[in-house]
DNA sequence: GCCAACGTTGGC
DNA sequence: GCCAACGTTGGC
């Protein structure tokens, strides 16, 4: 069980869109350690779902239902990968950029630092941290 | 809308 | 294999 951190411009895809959804294949990634991530992730891993350019907020937790597969919507002879994704819960209170960086333990996340990598590793610590600037109660853990 | 950061590409 | 040029992302 890992934790990830998955961007999106809410202009192309919001949050709001996967709940209504339901599901989606988390497509167009073009970046190498963007893509190595996406294959790191396991069916059951937990994903923050970060709005970028408008919000600049993590808004909500989607979890991973399909490990990493070719991208279909990549050039022919290209080695991309998508996972597919659904919404797992939204945060109560969406938590900013501002306060990440301003939080303790937040401030080291691969968000701020890689702040142009789109899809980034959480750790527990942070996690949690999230969860209580979230105003959200971590889910109680069970079996996959 | 601007600009800084950074990953990728291509020339040498 | 190095490094400059270029394109893209994303914060402000």
């Amino acid at each position: 069980m890992a934790y990830w951190l998955i961007k999106s411009e809410p202009s192309v895809y919001p949050w709001t869109q996967l709940q209504k959804e339901q599901q989606t294949v988390w497509s167009g990634v073009r970046n190498f350690e963007a893509r190595n991530n996406l294959r790191a992730m396991k069916v059951g891993d937990s994903c923050l779902f970060y709005h970028s350019n408008e919000g600049k907020e993590i808004v909500g937790v989607a979890k991973v239902v399909r490990a990493a597969y070719p991208d279909p919507t990549g050039e022919e002879g290209e080695d991309w990968s998508v996972v597919d994704v659904a919404p797992a819960y939204p945060l109560v209170k969406p938590v900013g950029l501002a306060t990440l960086k301003a939080g303790k333990t937040t401030a080291g996340m691969q968000l701020v630092t890689r702040s142009r990598l789109s899809v980034t590793r959480v750790t527990a610590p942070e996690w949690k941290a999230i969860h209580k600037l979230g105003a959200t109660e971590l889910p109680t853990a069970k079996k996959a």
